[in-house]
DNA sequence: ATGAAAGCGCTAACAC
DNA sequence: GTGTTAGCGCTTTCAT
C-alpha cells in the first residue's frame, strides 16, 4: 500500500507541512494562491487524508457500532440498511458486527467497537444475553448506545422497541370487529418475552370483548416454519377448527400456510390466517398475508437518530424509550365477516 | 467518553507506560508478577486499548471495507452476512457501506474507506458506474481490491462472479431434456449486462438442440415485479401460449405467477415458470419456484477469501477471476414431461 | 501569511 | 526486567 502524507505534499511545494494541512482545512491563515498550489498538488499526487491520524487526536470517529444478533434474518437487514442510510446522510460511518444470537460474541463485538472508539453504539442483544456486565461498563465509560429492538433492562439506556402487547389488542380488536370470534393462537415459547406479550395481548382482547379463551386453541411451539405446520396438525388433530388462527410470527403464519394448503383447506375461505411479520417479506406469501407489520426501516430509523442525538448532546443520554407503532394491515389471508 | 490510558495505568502502578505495553502484549521481557499487576488495574480501571492508535504506528487496521449497490435487495445481505462471518473468524472488522445505485455515492464511500486506511475493499458497483478513474488511483495506491457480481473489466482486480451464460444454458438442456419443446422467456432489457447473458443462453441452448427460437417469445421487459404481470399479459394475448416461461430473476417470476393465477392458470399444471433466482426467497413462492440457484453465501464467501489472501500476500493481486457456479433446483413450479 | 513545537495513544528499538 | 527515545500522520497553539 502506497500512502502519500501531508509531508509528502509539503516537500514537493517547498512549504511547511502545517501549511499543507491549513490549506486543506481551508484556513483563513492561508492565502488563496497556496491552497491552489496545494489542492493541486494534492490531485496530482493522489493524497488521501488519513482519517486514522485525524481521530487519534481529535477523539471523534464519526463512526457508529452496530451489532445485530443475524442478518439472515431480513428484519435485520432491513434495520440495517436504514441505519446505514441516516448515517451516511450525517456524514457518519458503521461498523457492522454480526452476534450469530451469541452472547460472547456480542461481548466481543461490543469491545472491539469501543477499541475502534465508535462514537456511539447500536446494540440488539443476541437471544442468550443474561450477562450485563459489559453493559454496565459502557454506562461507566459514558459511550453513548441505543439499543433496538431487544434490550437489556435497568441498563439505564434508551431503547426503541415495538409495543407488542398494544399491537396485538388493537389487532385482535379489528379481527373481532369484522365479526370473527373464533379465534386460535399459534404462540411462540412463553418463556421468551416476545411470544409472552404477544400472548397477552391476544388474551386480554379476547377477554375485553368477552369472548372465552379456549386453552386447547393456544397451541405453543417454536418461531420456525415447521413450528408453524405442527402447531397446525396438532389443531387439525383436535378436530374443533377456529375461523381464524392468530400466529406469532411470520414464519409461523407460513408453516400454518403449508399445512392448512396441504390438509385441502383454502385461505382465506376455509381459514383464515394473520399474524407479526413485515411486509416485505409475507408480500410473496399466496394469498398475501394480513399482518401486524413491524416496519423495520422505522425503527433503525429512530434508533439512530436518538443515537446521533445523544452523540451531539441533542438530546439526554439513555432517558429514552422510543415504541414503534406497529401497523395492521389488512390483506387477503383473512376474509371480514361483517362490512366495516 | 471516559477512557483510560496505558499511562493512567502506569501512573497508578508507579511503573513506566511501555511496561504496561509490553505486559499487556504479553512481552517475554516483562515478569509474570508485573503482568498479574498490570492485568489486574486492567481489570480495575476499565482499561480498552486505543485501536486507533495502533492502527496508526501499524499501518494495519484489521478492517474491510465494503460497498454494496443496496441492502434492501436480500441478496447483498446474504453476501454481506457471509462475509462477515469469514472476517469475523479471521479477526478482521468490516465497514459496511451502501451505494444505493448511485455513482456518486459510492465513490464517496471509498474514498472515504481508504481514508480510513482500510486493509481492502470488496465492492459491487452500481449500475450506473461508467467513470474507473477512482480504481486507477486504487490500483496506484497498490490498496488489495476484489469486485463481486458486478465489475469494471480491465481495471486490474480480481473478480468472483457468476457465468450468467453457461447457468443458462444447462438449466435449460434440463428442461429441454425433461421433454419440453415451447419454452418462452421474460428477458430484462437488452441493454443490461445481466439480462444480455442470460439471454444467450436461452438462444444458445435452443438452437443446440434444434428448437426454433420464437421471437413473440421472448418478452423483453424490466427486472421488476410489475414487469412479469405485464410480460404474462403480452404474451396471453398474443393467444399461442408455451409450456414454460423461463424468467430473467425472481421478482419477475412472481409476477408471471400473479398474472397466472389471476388469469386462471394453475402451476405447474396449465404453466410451468423457472429463473433466475435465489433460494431463501423463491422458497416462498407458492409453488416453489424451480430456479437457477446463485448462491450469495457463496458469492461473499469466496470473494472474502480472495481479498485475504491478496492482504495477506498469499495471492497474487488483483490475477483471479472465480466463477461461482449455479445451480439447478427443479422445485414445484415445473412438472417433467419425460422421466429423468 | 507561514512555520516550529507539542501532543493524540500506542509500539519498536535501544539503553540501563 | 524496566525505562527512554522516537515516531506513526495529523492538528492545535503560539511565534515569527
Amino acid at each position: 500500500m502506497i500512502n502519500i502524507r501531508q509531508s509528502d505534499i509539503a516537500k514537493e511545494l517547498n512549504i511547511s507541512r502545517v501549511t499543507v494541512s491549513k490549506a486543506l482545512r481551508n484556513h483563513p491563515d492561508i492565502s488563496i494562491e497556496m491552497k491552489k498550489k496545494v489542492n493541486e498538488a494534492v490531485k496530482r499526487m493522489g493524497y488521501v487524508p488519513n482519517l486514522i491520524a485525524k481521530q487519534l487526536n481529535s477523539r471523534k470517529t464519526f463512526t457508529i457500532g452496530i451489532v445485530v444478533p443475524d442478518l439472515e434474518n431480513n428484519f435485520f437487514s432491513y434495520v440495517v440498511d436504514s441505519m446505514i442510510d441516516y448515517a451516511t446522510e450525517k456524514d457518519y460511518r458503521v461498523i457492522l458486527t454480526v452476534s450469530r444470537e451469541k452472547e460472547s460474541v456480542e461481548k466481543r463485538n461490543i469491545e472491539n467497537l469501543i477499541g475502534m472508539r465508535v462514537d456511539g453504539l447500536l446494540v440488539c442483544n443476541s437471544q442468550e444475553t443474561k450477562d450485563t456486565l459489559i453493559y454496565s461498563q459502557i454506562k461507566r465509560m459514558k459511550i453513548p448506545l441505543v439499543f433496538f429492538d431487544r434490550v437489556v433492562a435497568d441498563a439505564g439506556f434508551s431503547s426503541v422497541v415495538f409495543d407488542d402487547r398494544a399491537g396485538a389488542i388493537s389487532s385482535l380488536d379489528k379481527v373481532i370487529g369484522a365479526g370473527f370470534t373464533m379465534i386460535a393462537h399459534f404462540a411462540g415459547f412463553s418463556g421468551i418475552n416476545i411470544g409472552k406479550e404477544r400472548c397477552e395481548g391476544y388474551r386480554a382482547s379476547l377477554e375485553k370483548h368477552g369472548i372465552p379463551v379456549r386453552k386447547d386453541w393456544i397451541i405453543e411451539g417454536g418461531y420456525e416454519l415447521k413450528d408453524g405446520q405442527s402447531s397446525f396438525m396438532k389443531l387439525l388433530a383436535q378436530g374443533d377448527m377456529p375461523e381464524v388462527i392468530f400466529t406469532v410470527n411470520d414464519r409461523v403464519a407460513l408453516g400454518a400456510y403449508k399445512a392448512a394448503k396441504e390438509a385441502g383447506l383454502r385461505i382465506p375461505e376455509d381459514i383464515g390466517i394473520f399474524g407479526y411479520g413485515f411486509s416485505e417479506i409475507t408480500d410473496f406469501f399466496d394469498p398475501q398475508l394480513t399482518v401486524i407489520n413491524q416496519d423495520p426501516r422505522k425503527m433503525g430509523l429512530e434508533a439512530i437518530r436518538l443515537l446521533l442525538n445523544e452523540i451531539e448532546k441533542k438530546t439526554k443520554t439513555g432517558q429514552n424509550k422510543i415504541y414503534i407503532e406497529e401497523e395492521f394491515l389488512w390483506r387477503k389471508s383473512v376474509k371480514r365477516k361483517v362490512k366495516k
